[in-house]
DNA sequence: GAAAAAATCGAAAACGATTTCGAAACTTCT
DNA sequence: AGAAGTTTCGAAATCGTTTTCGATTTTTTC
């Protein structure tokens, strides 16, 4: 015998599937005496539900799909950990599916998670994307979707992010108040938002202390690659403005790059140039210099988004309306010796 | 309309529903003409077939398993990506869970992948794992397994890992070169395999330099935060033995705790104690001082479990009888400035 | 003891695809 | 024209479960 089927339990016990199905669901209109049997042989028989038949009956497949740019990545991974701990505690299995940071990729596990008929969709979009025709697509086969760290404001769904613009505000201030006024930012590539609204939070921090915003100290970091991105760009800084005070990196690990090519320089952390990073990456806490940097709630924001869609899952089931909810969770400015 | 059907199509048409499956899957028994039909139909009314329905009828789910004991983890988080990397080739997707290195998780989430009908298995033991029933339930299933990196040698199933005794030694072997005499070993938890074979390489390098072994130099790293275990070691150690003169540790993230506290103590690295560390986590390239280590193949550990599990799964599919592998991946000393 | 109510069961349809096998239609050949 | 061979199609079974609804049996009620 290979795998136990209801219909061996009801030839076995000589009833019919249904019956059985039901005794083991627990149904009101059968024996109790009859419950016990079904039971009793269910366990001796080591049956287990064929969850692709509950599935198509149901309709339901208890599993959500995640696209992501990267696995490799402190960030993603921590995300990662908080969505497989929410989904493993109400059931959910989760599927995970890198886009690498390209578009034709997300469009295309998009599809493979549609016809998979995963109950629900989390996704921070890559870099590249800048058209939402797949997401849309999502929506309008009514599968919950939730967007996390980089969303997209123009589609209609629940999004979980921080605020990059007021966190990016608050590590330039503090450099401010700290006393430097030269401060460079090495910005992220032009396109995702966050990389901009960052941005945007170093200007308004300028602004807002009368330093006046000079664009020939930001540095556009878009290799992929942020570890050379900040060695590279703080060789290209140090030629090219000799008068820096500071630098602002939209990464910790372009950060780590820019420690990295002032240890070797001999340049000090903070007395010549003090660096400030963006993610508290568990890397920052180890450095030398320990790195100053934006606490990021990684595992918050993956636990916070699956927490939403599961929630929407069970309304668009129980065919209720659903409001969308936009959270925005805080970060935290972790003072270390970098500033 | 919702979600197109075969019969929908069908229903449009005006045939029935087995010749529009058939012109889809290309038979030779239906017209040209029809399938002409039947494409462009599938085409207007955006056709995909329910994956739902597919599995049961043809029993695949085209999907793979993995369970880990987490994936916050550089090594771990790198084969996860030569996972889904090599599945998503084939055509496969890919159910992430975590033991969180505990035994009575890892068993429920084996229960869960049988039951969703997966069609293998991918794990690394949890440290805790010491009884294998769960394993022998996957295989008495007929359902394919491949253990990765933490492996268990007595159970009948492909095997992909590096060679952790050899690689250990290697790493000591070159201390003992560069001069060093008084070797401390900061080691892993007392069951997993990995920890007991790095442990041996250690002693067994001592041994044939005709470097005395002492207990006492061995210290344990098990409460699961390596870095702290790492820190307060090496707080230990210098306190219990002054005369030591380097230090291997189990894992990169120990040695950086070690570096930490030798950096905050004034202990110059290498000149006053060397520091060797294990997998080459990103990190050991950015630490000051960087740090010698073994490179352990994580990505390509991934990639090749996941080929071999793919081709098992085409072999059972086939009925066809299969041999299994235990595959070696070759580990590289990475040599660095603190030894 | 008959009628009404309650308890218990199972046949059958459904989910959406795949695949076998026989029937019908059409060609080809003598 | 009729036999034989080819194409082309579709009815039906199947995968394993869920759920409705009607049938049957048992219990309750007066």
């Amino acid at each position: 015998m290979e795998i136990t089927t209801l219909k061996d339990i009801a030839n076995e016990l000589g009833i019919s599937v249904a019956t059985v199905s039901k005794a083991l669901k627990d149904y009101p209109d059968v024996n109790k005496e009859t419950k016990k049997k079904v039971l009793y042989m269910a366990n001796k028989l080591n049956y287990t539900p064929n969850q692709l038949a509950v599935n198509l009956r149901t309709k339901q497949t208890k599993t959500i799909g995640v696209i992501i740019p990267t696995t490799v990545h402190h960030f993603f991974s921590n995300v990662i950990d908080g969505i497989i701990a929410e989904a493993e505690k109400k059931g959910y299995l989760v599927i995970i599916l890198q886009s690498d940071e390209k578009l034709f990729l997300e469009k295309l596990h998009v599809n493979l998670l549609i016809d998979k008929r995963v109950d629900g969709i989390l996704m921070s979009l890559s870099n590249k994307t800048n058209e939402f025709v797949h997401l849309k697509k999502i929506i309008s086969r009514k599968i919950p979707l939730v967007l996390f760290d980089k969303v997209e404001p123009s589609i209609a769904c629940s999004k979980v992010r921080i605020d990059d613009k007021k966190a990016a505000y608050q590590a330039v201030c503090h450099l401010i108040k700290k006393g430097y006024r030269r401060i460079a930012h090495f910005r992220g590539d032009l396109n995702p938002k966050i990389s901009n609204d960052r941005f945007e939070g170093y200007k308004e921090a300028l602004l807002d202390h009368d330093i006046s915003y000079d664009p020939s100290l930001v540095y556009v970091c878009n290799n992929n690659k942020d570890f050379e991105d900040g060695y590279l760009n703080a060789q290209k800084l140090i030629k090219e403005h000799s008068n820096i005070d500071s630098i602002f990196a939209i990464t910790d690990l372009v950060a780590v790059g820019i420690i990295k090519y002032f240890n070797e320089k001999g340049i000090k952390i903070p007395n010549d140039i003090a660096v400030v990073g963006f993610s508290n990456w568990f890397m920052s806490s180890v450095v030398t210099p320990t790195l100053t940097t934006i606490d990021q709630p990684a595992y918050e924001i993956g636990k916070t988004a699956t927490e939403i869609l599961l929630q929407e899952i069970e309304l668009t089931h129980l065919e209720q309306p659903i409001k969308h909810k936009e959270i925005i969770l805080p970060t935290h400015l972790i003072l270390r010796e970098s500033s």
